[in-house]
RNA sequence: CUCAGUCCUUGAGGC
């Protein structure tokens, strides 16, 4: 039996969910009875696949097969019912595990938290971070990053701070992640001084900046509009001797955009291309975005027409983009007309798309048209979050 | 000991 968990835990770690799968049911042809371990590999091999919904089932099927899942299978079920975004599920699953007479642990807060910031539930992770402090369970620095993470993601950077004063007060040591999740802090709540300063904090307490730091900094400039900041940023990082990522560019592509410096973007984008960054359908997608932030209707046409004819070929995201590039704009027709050509693309408007849609005509103060897009939305089967 | 934390395109108004 550790044998075939070592294997079906070696093909999750590969990647590889479905061989995972196949080895649960060899040893169960073998006759060899699965522990609570294996299930709980494989619902880990299905979620690094994205299989969320597969590790759904795993979790059913071991309790079909009269297993009682143990708390660090609640855990992973918490994580991939939170990945797919169902908030409400996960809530269910955790009041479910407590009734089941297990007592949530460190890591299942931090899970619930960490979900609620990536919804942006700010107020829901508080709450929970209290009631994980009334049952005296104790917060890690993991945690911290999880709440820090949710006031970030919203822009409070003064929640935010108060709770990094909090968890050095009870003499944790706040390390890179951390740091990078305050930072972020003040750059979503437009304060690229505030994370200047914790930048240069973070370094003189010895915590070295990682890439990710850098790419938040640029950003909390870029953001605001300053993109020459911005570009200092970049040059800083790569004397230190970090390569920018993707991320990197697309940050400062953006900087560009709010900026409306049009040139300076398309430069950069030559800059990638010759880098050989591939130019593919997510960077295409940000520079039609880039575009249309920038005002320049014509350029984003054009790429947009290269994009129908294939190469790289739309997405819905790309239809999404255009949509709300149009709508911030004021050209409802435009918008409608783009949603009405998603169809004939075999592609489905989802819930962005809708949402955007419903955004063209809230701008103009048409509700009523919002009401009825609503309730087509709803007729499509598209569930509102 | 295992499980959990930070950065990339697209969603109105407000802060």
């Amino acid at each position: 039996i550790g044998c075939y968990n070592v294997l079906i835990d070696a093909y999750g770690n590969n990647g590889q969910p479905f061989e995972a799968e196949k080895t649960l049911k060899l040893m169960r042809d073998m006759a060899c009875i699965p522990n609570e371990d294996t299930f709980n590999f494989l619902m880990h091999a299905y979620r690094k696949a994205g299989e969320f919904e597969k590790a759904e089932d795993i979790f059913s099927l071991m309790q079909n097969l009269g297993y009682r899942p143990g708390i660090l299978t609640y855990n992973t079920l918490i994580d991939v019912v939170g990945a797919t975004g169902n908030c409400y599920k996960a809530e269910k699953v955790f009041e479910e595990m407590h009734s089941a007479g297990y007592v949530p642990n460190t890591s299942t807060y931090t899970l619930m938290i960490s979900m609620y910031g990536k919804k942006r539930l700010s107020s829901k992770a508080e709450k929970l971070f209290q009631r994980m402090r009334r049952a005296q369970c104790p917060p890690s620095i993991f945690t911290f990053t999880a709440l820090i993470n949710a006031y970030a993601k919203e822009g409070l950077c003064e929640k935010a701070e108060k709770a990094f004063e909090y968890l050095q007060y009870l003499g944790y040591q706040p390390d890179v992640y951390l740091y990078n999740a305050l930072l972020e802090a003040y750059s979503i709540g437009g304060y690229p001084a505030g994370a200047s300063d914790v930048f240069s904090a973070m370094m003189k307490a010895g915590c070295m900046p990682d890439s990710v730091s850098y790419n938040i900094l640029l950003d909390a400039f870029g953001r605001v509009g300053l993109y020459e900041d911005a570009e200092r940023v970049l040059e800083a990082m790569r004397k230190t001797g970090f390569n920018p990522n993707l991320k990197t560019y697309m940050l400062l592509l953006r900087a560009y955009a709010k900026a409306g410096k049009v040139e300076e973007a398309e430069k950069l984008v030559s800059d990638m291309e010759a880098g050989g960054l591939e130019m593919d359908t997510f960077v295409c997608n940000c520079l039609l975005n880039a575009y249309g932030l920038a005002g320049r209707y014509d350029k984003m046409e054009e790429l947009f027409l290269k994009m129908q004819s294939g190469c790289p070929k739309a997405d819905i995201s790309t239809y999404n983009t255009l949509i709300n590039i149009f709508s911030q704009g004021g050209y409802t027709l435009k918008a409608e007309e783009l949603f009405d050509s998603i169809r004939k693309e075999g592609l489905h408007p989802d819930l962005t798309t809708w949402t955007s849609l419903m955004g063209a005509y809230a701008k103009k103060k048409l509700y009523r048209k919002c009401v009825n897009i609503f309730q087509k939305m709803l007729n499509s089967g598209c569930r509102p979050d």
